[in-house]
DNA sequence: TTCAATAGTGTGAAATATACACTTATGAAT
DNA sequence: ATTCATAAGTGTATATTTCACACTATTGAA
């Protein structure tokens, strides 16, 4: 029989992992949905693309390892991020172990920091036409797609990737581009309406249309009110 | 400005970090739900609970590894498990420092290796009823039970915490063990029927009653029919 | 024969989700 | 100035789902 593994927990001569995080950099852009890749500029699978990730340092926590890698390369700070999962397979990265702990960060692409992005040769792809990624990187991105599938319907993240001030069209095409599927408009506005935690300016966006949609913009404070939120 | 981050990728001389699965192994026995953990048997830390874990070997991937140290723990080989979420703080264990990826197990009680489980100083408890816990083991119970709470109402992954053969009130009992409140009966038997995948066989349990109840099977070619569980 | 205890069953009301089509405002073109 | 094209904005009826609710059936034990 082994020993009791608690004994084990104890050894310090545990095996140890190398250790990234990889990120799912989403933004919106001309009603698609959009994510963040970089080209590999090295051998191995050079030229291929990959999502952004880095190693996690021995002081820092996971959480703060995805932000400095996303701040990084985007000069963003404050990100909406979460933990999505961890790829854990032996032989994942065929090159050497890496155990891989995936973020998804929703963007709002008028905040980044063109020239960094521009230096670190990252491109932006549209989520229905993705270029061939290394490793499980395909994976990952339909792991973090499902979870943000589920997480619009569910809670107000979306509003991470449009501007402080939106007009509903635009929302409701950010939430197909996600979903994948036509919204009927009159349905989508009833629930938002029903929820009342958009706040309606006195001022229309008319580059999308002659008459002009009104900007909303997303409160916080009557969110706060709202008990189930659903789309 | 710091490097372009792919080449970092490539070295390899980054920083290594123990790494550790947690087991949340969840048993249903009389009417309770419970999660099976361990007593310290070593400072520091001694006699306080722990979820069961273990190290992560080089050779082994996330998924093999939870099964290793479920089966080292209980003897049981064929386990339904799912990943719930990477623990990563940098000091999370205070003593040294190690990531955890937590599984989440549902597991039979009577398919227990009883010895094995005793040898290992393991208790069952009540989910309602815990011990105080090491570091940051109450987050992850709190973590699996939110998404086992959320898988049981869309997918058919309650039937691992029941014997093949069940009866009605007893796979209720389960739900509401999980869900912490009540269902109504009739509800809930009309959801399952409107479903039917369940099988009635011609036995009835009278463990619990003198009129007795049908004994049902779960059957997973009728499951594969239906598109949309819900309970 | 009665009692106690759990198993089993159906209907109506309320809430939610879905389907669906026309009017409005405005800039551009004539 | 009138017309036209384009996207914005709005309401109602139906179907579906969820929820609330109470009595009968069966049986072993007393």
């Amino acid at each position: 029989m082994q020993k009791p593994f608690q004994i084990n927990r104890a050894y310090k001569e545990v095996q140890q992992i190398t250790v990234a995080v990889d990120c799912l950099i989403f933004g919106f852009n001309e009603g698609k949905l959009e994510l963040l890749l970089v080209r590999r500029g090295f051998e191995p699978e050079r030229d291929r693309f990959s999502l952004i990730g880095g190693f996690v340092h021995n002081e820092e926590g996971l959480d703060e390892a995805a932000h400095r890698v996303l701040s990084e390369l985007t000069g963003l700070e404050d990100v909406y991020m979460e933990q999505v999962r961890t790829f854990g397979k032996a032989n994942r990265d065929p090159y050497e172990r890496v155990l891989s702990v995936t973020y998804s960060a929703l963007v709002l692409k008028e905040n980044y920091n063109d020239e960094l992005v521009n230096s670190y040769k990252a491109e932006w792809f549209p989520i229905d036409n993705l270029p061939e990624l290394i490793f499980d990187h395909k994976d990952m991105i339909e792991s973090a797609m499902r979870r943000l599938r589920r997480r619009i319907k569910t809670g107000p993240v979306g509003f991470n990737l449009l501007p402080e001030k939106f007009t509903l069209p635009q929302l409701q095409k950010l939430y197909e581009a996600i979903l994948g599927e036509e919204i009927d408009k009159r349905n989508f506005r009833k629930k938002l309406h029903a929820m009342d935690f958009l706040i309606r300016l006195e001022e229309k966006d008319k580059s999308e249309s002659k008459k002009g949609a009104f900007l909303y913009r997303f409160d916080e404070d009557k969110y706060n009110g709202v008990k189930n939120f659903s789309i």
